[in-house]
RNA sequence: GGGAGAUUAGCUCAGUGGUAGAGCGCUUCGUUCACAUCGAAGAUGUCAGGGGUUCAAAUCCCUUAUCUCCCACCA
């Protein structure tokens, strides 16, 4: 059946892809020769319950490109696939989902059936990027598909696997080198999600904000003299004060300050450093300290402390030993727990005299007056300004006012609001303003861990493209701070932690044995005295899955079990450890549900996705178990992501492979940016310019996507999307496309085709041959330097520019001459070499051509990349050909300029051949004059009037075109080209008469120079020659 | 505030010391049997501005301007 006029993508990729899978041709180590080096790449998991944006399409086509790129070399191939669990985008697209369905919601459902709600959900929405992954060509080997959180306990069936194992293995490998640990910190709090997260999933934006000025009174009523001086130190202003001045952005956090800070040079404050102020509406005094944190030159120099809600000043009251107040619950609300505010003030002042507290006390003393209790943060701010501003406490400043009854002017006080841009933080997923907020939460301390990852990209064990990434990467690991890896989700890894409460049995059974004890007794029991250790209530266990199972039912029925994990009553972690053990061997043995209550719980949090994720290159491999794949494809040979991941996972991935195995993830990072609109913009729903890759592929097909992407691909730039570049490289495949079919209707396909490449005798064959052992080197560069721009114009250039534009027509008259055998098997050579070369970048259309145009021992992508080189490049052929095609264009384009009808054939005369001329001439002269459509060659001495010129290397020669050439546009022609050689030979002699300029250049340069200025002359002569024999005519 | 990058044809971008390039768009012509998702020809640039190094600068250095991104605690 003949070939259709286009490649048929929608209907041939389907069938193709399944062509690849039904052959397994993308398993791991397939077409790998015996003993060739491993090659593996690990793709970046995509969210499991994600779709394939264009972001992906780009990512995955280079990924795909390198791989198959090996894969033909006989590489020992693999690029691993899956998914990452992705905890928070997950859980919250599930909890959208239950909510549209109208289902319970999450609290309601409990965390069991969520968790299996989740499971659900994520069941279902795998196919989805997977799919679409195959749909863009890409050559994973699917039968190896991972997930992060493949074997977690609740996993259903299908979800075997060893990951979770490796995730859980890793924390307490890391937990018992003491890398990990458990503390109550400042950390980033989302209140819409009711999570930590962690510093880089916090978005800085400005926004416009206010900033407040309030009065704390000095107590007892003192004075001091506020003076300020200019820089000479004359006194500019002196006021006797009752109060010092503070500003802030952030009102409703006073009610929990601990103090007011000074800058200790500063000399306005100096009196009153260490004294009292009042705490407007709060009853209670806290002292002027002095810091090196404020700036005297901004505000009024003094700042507030609250601890507990700003990490600036957390820092100064870690320093300066403050009590912390956590003002707010989870949900950014104002507390409304605890003891009446009463109480709870009456404590604070005791803390303040000195009597001794606890970090416990940060999350017991609730010091939001009544008024305040349950009101919004936002809400709460409000109220705070006008009660203060009541109270007469806001600085104040002289407004003019209009009184509208009587018309007259007035000056009224007011308080002083500045305007102004603040940088606030927002959750990178909820999009609602962060709150620092004081928990216990688990830390790596990355600072213990992070030098290896420094040294092995410093020493260049692992390289990262382009180089401003190892920057990048340089300056945020040299500063980098602790990782908050617990996250208060469902969905994800349960920290391995089981918090015990070590006791004597008798103390949780009632008179008649019974289990007798809730939770608020329990708490009761434990909190009376006993010695705390914080550091010590948590007990990390090497084998978790026996003891989650056993204690499920109880975990669940606590409501908060870490609330009442606080205190445990030994004396040291030893034996906290000890009793721990103890009671869960005892419990195990017994199996009496009356006898223990609670013996342990768990700890409630998940870690972080990226903890998980950070394992990816070994956990997919199967570690801990010592795999063949781990050994084969361990390190793996490149990563290709985004740069906007370089910390979230790439400097993670570096770090943790390097403590846990002590080796480096991969040889190298290639980085590259986000993909953009056409216009540059990054691509967002509410801007309505997202391109989906998917539409892409159905309109231009996924080769054309894929070769797009690859065009794209330069390093270091943005990324910009424009399909109507998609739209060329559609025609670009469709191009070949005709090719084969041009081929297929001159019998090329019909027994020609050779493994290796023909031998002719014919000055185009041999020509093109050698073009294509050209552009297979310019590949093989490319891509080895991941230039994958590069690779795809050769290939452009290649196909379209050297083989449909020249070669194919150079064919057409030889078809029909001696030379038609060699003719048709350098044809069909040079087309697979398309096919072949085309392939990583456009599989789908070199496949189906690959299939169609010939019985094939195999498959197009295991088919052998060819290494031929120099050796299929014939100088002469080439020199010859320039000639040949120069000569071609000339009268080209001396035709169409002087209107030449197309169809006309022109008799042409030669005034002047060389040897080598001569020769070029009778070697081509059939498609010469075919394609320059010239009917004969005459020798004249002269040309006649009326004729246009053509120079020609060692050649001369005249199209007579008397009656058809306008002389006029002949001369403007003649003299266009004049004018630019002129300006050429110009810039030569310039040069070549500069002594400097022989003196210092390089030889081959000056050469270049001089065999240049010598053709142009010589072009000139001929030119000026003409000019004048048209100039004879008028 | 710190860091990185960008500025080349109308648009999107290559080009990193040696005669300014590609794709798209634009103009003219074209139904010759691979292809109109095409062919042939053509026009278009103070390589952001200024200074310097060099025989030679889009390319290296300095500087100014504009833009982008990342990081950062100014209450």
């Amino acid at each position: 059946m003949p070939m259709e006029k286009t490649f048929n993508a929608a209907e041939a990729e389907a069938r193709i892809s399944a062509l690849w899978d039904a052959s397994g041709a993308f398993v791991a180590g397939a077409n790998a020769r015996p003993g060739a080096p491993a090659f593996s790449i690990m793709i970046p998991p995509p969210n499991v319950t994600g779709s394939l944006h264009i972001g992906h399409a780009f990512n995955n086509t280079l990924q795909d490109i390198l791989v198959r790129w090996h894969r033909m070399q006989g590489h020992d191939t693999l690029w691993q696939v899956g998914t990452d669990h992705a905890g928070i985008a997950t859980q919250m697209v599930t909890e959208r989902e239950m909510a549209r369905e109208g289902n319970q919601t999450r609290r309601e459902m409990g965390r069991d059936a969520f968790t299996a709600r989740v499971w659900q959900q994520k069941r279902a929405s795998r196919c989805t990027i997977i799919s679409q992954l195959k749909r863009l060509g890409a050559s994973c080997d699917w039968s190896r598909e991972a997930f992060t959180m493949s074997g977690a306990p609740g996993a259903p069936a299908g979800e075997e696997g060893n990951f979770h194992d490796a995730v859980i293995k890793v924390f307490v490998d890391l937990y018992n080198k003491g890398l990990i640990y458990r503390g109550k910190r400042l950390v980033n709090w989302d209140p819409h999600f009711e999570t930590a997260i962690s510093d880089l999933e916090v978005e800085n934006i400005e926004v416009p904000g206010h900033m407040w000025h309030f009065k704390y009174r000095l107590a007892g009523g003192e004075t001091y003299d506020y003076v300020e001086r200019d820089a000479d130190g004359a006194v500019t202003f002196r006021e006797t004060r009752d109060y010092i001045s503070i500003a802030t952005t952030r009102p409703e956090t006073m009610l929990g300050d601990g103090a007011v800070a000074v800058h200790p040079t500063d000399d306005r404050y100096a009196p009153i450093v260490g004294k009292f102020v009042h705490l407007p509406l709060c009853d209670r005094l806290i002292p002027i300290i002095t810091d090196d944190y404020p700036d005297p030159a901004f505000g009024s120099g003094a700042v507030k402390i609250t601890g507990a809600h700003d990490f600036n000043d957390y820092a100064v009251a870690k320093r300066a030993n403050l009590p912390c107040y956590r003002l707010m619950d989870m949900r950014g609300a104002m507390r409304a727990d605890g003891a009446p505010y009463a109480e709870a003030v009456q404590r604070a002042r005791e803390i303040a005299a000195g009597s001794p507290t606890t970090g416990a006390e940060v999350d017991s003393l609730n010091l939001v007056p009544e008024k305040y209790r349950g009101l919004d943060r936002f809400e709460a701010r409000k109220q705070v300004v006008a009660d203060i501003t009541a109270a007469g406490l806001a600085v104040t400043t002289l407004v003019k006012s209009l009184d509208e009854d009587t018309g007259s002017e007035h000056l009224t006080l007011e308080p002083v609001v500045e305007a102004k841009k603040i940088m606030q933080p927002f959750g990178d997923r909820s999009k609602v303003v962060i709150e620092p907020m004081l928990t216990d939460q688990w830390f790596v301390d990355t600072a213990q861990i992070v030098e290896p990852a420094l040294e092995a990209v410093r020493s260049g064990r692992t390289k990262i493209i382009p180089p401003s990434g190892e920057k990048t990467y340089y300056h945020w690991l040299e500063n980098i701070e602790p990782w908050c890896i617990s996250r208060q989700l469902w969905w994800g890894h349960q920290i391995p932690v089981w918090y015990g409460l070590a006791f004597d049995a008798a103390d949780f059974t009632d008179d008649e044995g019974d289990n007798a004890l809730d939770e608020v007794e329990l708490l009761r029991i434990l909190g009376d005295g006993g010695h705390i250790d914080r550091e010590a209530n948590h007990y990390c266990a090497a084998d978790p899955s026996a003891v989650t199972d056993r204690f499920r039912d109880n975990l669940a029925a606590l409501p908060h079990p870490l609330s009442a994990a606080r205190i445990i009553q030994v004396d040291d972690r030893q034996a906290a450890v000890e009793a721990l053990a103890a009671s869960l061997a005892d419990y195990a043995v017994t199996q009496d549900p009356t006898r223990l209550t609670y013996p342990v719980w768990r700890d409630p949090d998940v870690l972080d996705t990226w903890f998980s994720s950070g394992l990816w290159p070994i956990g997919t491999l199967g570690w801990p178990e010592p795999t063949a794949e781990l050994a084969k494809y361990f390190p793996t040979s490149v990563l290709v992501t985004g740069a906007d991941i370089l910390f979230f996972w790439v400097a993670r991935m570096m770090m943790m492979q390097l403590t846990v195995v002590n080796e480096v993830p991969f040889h190298t990072v290639y980085l590259h940016g986000l993909v953009r609109d056409a216009k540059g913009k990054k691509m967002s729903k509410s801007l309505g310019n997202v391109v989906d890759p998917l539409e892409v592929i159905d309109e231009y097909g996924a080769d054309a996507l894929r070769f797009g992407n690859a065009a794209m691909a330069s390093l270091g730039g943005t990324l910009k999307l424009d399909t109507a570049r998609i739209a060329g490289y559609r025609n670009f495949g469709t191009k070949l496309w005709n090719a084969a079919r041009f081929a297929e209707m001159n019998g090329v396909w019909d027994g020609h085709v050779t493994g290796s490449a023909p031998t002719p005798t014919a000055t185009v064959n041999k020509w093109i041959i050698g073009e294509a052992a050209k552009t297979r080197a310019e590949i093989d560069a490319a891509l080895a330097d991941f230039r994958f721009d590069q690779a795809a114009s050769a290939l452009y250039g290649f196909i379209w520019g050297k083989v449909c534009d020249w070669y194919v027509e150079f064919a057409k008259p030889l078809f029909d001459g001696p030379d038609a055998t060699e003719t048709r098997q350098t044809m069909a050579w040079v087309l697979d070499q398309c096919m072949i070369l085309l392939h990583p970048f456009s599989p789908f259309l070199t496949e189906e051509l690959w299939q169609t145009t010939g019985a094939r021992a195999k498959l197009l992508c295991h088919t052998d990349w060819p290494t031929y080189g120099a050796n299929l490049i014939d100088a002469a052929a080439d020199a010859e050909l320039t000639w040949v095609t120069t000569l071609i264009d000339e009268i080209r384009s001396a035709r169409a300029q002087m209107h030449v009808p197309v169809a006309l054939k022109l008799d042409m005369l030669a005034l002047t051949m060389d040897a080598a001329a001569r020769s070029a001439w009778d070697n081509n002269e059939s498609l010469i004059k075919r394609l320059a459509r010239i009917d004969t060659l005459t020798h004249a001495d002269q040309a006649p009037k009326g004729a246009i010129t053509i120079p020609a290397a060692g050649a001369s020669f005249a199209l007579p075109l008397a009656g058809i050439i306008d002389i006029a546009a002949e001369q403007a022609r003649l003299q266009k080209t004049l004018d630019k050689l002129a300006k050429e030979i110009g810039g030569l002699k310039g040069r070549l008469n500069n002594p400097n300029f022989a003196a210092s250049a390089p030889e081959d340069v000056v050469d270049e120079a001089k065999v240049n200025l010598d053709a142009r002359e010589d072009e000139a002569a001929k030119l000026s020659a003409a000019l004048q024999r048209l100039k004879e005519l008028t």
